[in-house]
RNA sequence: CGGGAGGUAGUUCAGCCCGGUAGAAUACUUGGUUUGGGACCAAGGGGUCGCAGGUUCGAAUCCUGUCCUCCCGACCA
């Protein structure tokens, strides 16, 4: 079975590739380092999606669309942020092509067509947007400005992965404007808080949610949070950030307000966002040596229905059946499909949905017909047993939910069982090289420290814990002071 | 961007060293038998050999350039 998948054990970078490939979320393409979101992955995505949207809205925000290109003049205005961007930008520099006179029939680009100001294509748009909110914001009264935009983004990465890091890639950036600090720290936690909500509870995979080091910080920010989930090869991946931006944007464009004592303040700010990348991180959270395994809650497909027939007779007895079951499970909320075509047999059908993750199988032919009996074979554990036809919908709707927290609890478990502290050097790169996952160690807090831990050991701090527990104690590699531990792991 | 590997039918690959009518498996189409874990038989269709130059009577094969992919490294909100 599954005869065409490499195993985790063999090659975890292949079999992560078998599994986008083979399972239909992506493909590549001509363009170097962009991918294909093919629909199969597309589903997945629009779901994810649809409820962090919803989850967006809920806690006050609204969508707009800010343009894909941002002139230099403006990309460069906060300095940290366009140096941290720099050297992966791609850029417009002419508008028009023309015909190549030594090469009939091709193009060549006119260079008398070339821009006044480059274009940016945009890596992040906290530029565009602040120099757009200046126009925006005069008053207290304006603020707080809650602003999230769905959009495509471009980083010239100099190596690519599919979904992990695409030179293009999908995603959501929240800028919101505060008219004080406070409002926008609460902000910036609280838009943690959603990412955390969303990554646990919808996609099933347990984060740990942190602050990142001053080096590890967005390009521009005064401090990013982060939520770090950890992947079934023992390496850590930054599943969403949301940076306090201080009033760096607002002094770089100038975006200032009067507030109630008509005294000009500059305006404070936050970004957010999560992209893409973390269907990576679900495929690498929850999948087996035989394809996908996607939680309940946004897989593009939760049930299919496969007939076990002989004749076309056979087929229509089924099928009566099944047009009984399918609009009591559409009732319920349950996105399902009768697979009953004959293209393929059954065997194939059952090894292709395992392949794309779907967390439901029922398998139904003649013989169950007769017992009033379904095959119920689950995704996540695969097993299979024989379930009564009565209230099946109800017992499918209930086994969706028992297999979402399942997948978690799964995930968790692996999660917290790679959470290990290390006491000293030597403990500190074993478990790093044999046991992989995260490592809780001092460190003291100097970025010179987390460099050479870095180059000595590829191993980078995710996050300092949120409600970290204070505890005295010695840098895992100087020996210097330190007051708490924080998590260290290689990572996507 | 450095090192390594690769690009030939939808897919996986052989052929390349040593230039001479483009192959296999699988998938696809048709017919038949089948159908509870990737069925079988028969017939059939499908190719600018990544792209562009060059060498040659002749290039998938040799040479040069270029694009794309994978792995390792550097880089990486």
């Amino acid at each position: 079975m599954a005869k065409e998948l490499t195993s985790r054990a063999a090659d975890y970078s292949q079999w992560y590739n078998d599994l986008i490939l083979k399972g239909q979320l992506a493909d590549y393409t001509a363009v170097r380092g962009c991918m294909v979101i093919k629909p199969y992955g597309y589903a997945l995505w629009e779901n994810m999606r649809d409820v962090l949207d919803k989850m967006f809205k809920d806690t006050g925000h609204v969508n707009a669309y800010f343009p894909l290109f941002v002139p230099k003049s403006l990309f460069e205005a906060e300095e940290k942020n366009a140096e941290g961007f720099a050297k992966e930008c791609a850029i417009v520099t002419h508008y028009r092509l023309k015909n190549d006179p030594s090469k009939p029939g091709k193009l060549m680009v006119d260079p008398e067509a070339k821009l006044e100001e480059e274009l940016i294509v945009r890596p992040t748009s906290e530029a565009i947007i602040w120099n757009t909110y200046k126009g925006w914001i005069q008053s207290y009264r304006d603020l707080p400005l809650l602003i999230n935009q769905w959009a495509n983004v471009v980083r010239w990465e100099m190596r690519t992965r599919l979904f992990l890091r695409t030179a293009e890639f999908l995603w959501q950036e929240g800028h919101t404007a505060h008219a004080t600090k406070e409002e926008a720290i609460i902000e910036t936690k609280k838009m943690l808080e959603v990412y955390a909500d969303f990554a646990e509870n919808w996609m099933a995979m347990p984060v740990i949610k942190g602050v990142k080091t001053a080096s590890e910080r967005f390009a521009g920010a005064d401090d990013t949070y982060c939520i770090e989930a950890l992947m079934q090869d023992g390496k850590a991946l930054q599943a969403g950030t949301s940076h306090f931006l201080g009033q760096n944007f607002a002094k770089a464009f100038d975006v200032k307000f009067s507030d109630k004592e008509n005294k000009l303040e500059y305006v404070w700010a936050t970004s957010w966002g999560v992209s893409t990348r973390l269907i990576g991180g679900l495929v690498m959270a929850h999948s087996d040596d035989d394809g996908l395994i996607l939680p309940p809650k946004i897989a593009p497909l939760q049930v299919v229905i496969v007939p076990i027939f002989k004749s076309d007779e056979e087929l229509g007895m089924i099928t009566n059946k099944v047009n009984e079951i399918m609009p009591e499970l559409k009732e319920l909320g349950i996105r399902v499909k009768f697979d009953n075509s004959d293209a393929a047999r059954p065997g194939w059908k059952f090894a292709q949905y395992e392949l794309q993750g779907v967390p439901i199988r029922l398998a139904i032919g003649v013989r169950d017909l007769g017992n009033n009996v379904i095959e119920v074979a689950r995704r996540d554990t695969k097993t299979k047993t024989s379930v009564t036809l009565d209230g099946i919908s109800f017992y499918v709707k209930a086994l969706l939910e028992e297999i979402q927290l399942h997948m978690f609890n799964r995930a968790k478990q692996y999660r917290d069982e790679h959470i290990t502290p290390a006491n000293n050097w030597e403990e500190f790169v074993d478990i790093l090289d044999n046991k992989t996952g995260f490592v809780s160690a001092h460190w003291d807090g100097t970025a010179e420290t987390e460099e050479k831990i870095k180059e000595l050991t590829k191993a980078t701090i995710r996050c300092i814990p949120l409600n970290n527990e204070q505890e005295n104690g010695k840098c895992i590699l100087t020996g210097n002071p330190s007051k708490e531990r924080v998590l260290f792991a290689r990572a996507y």
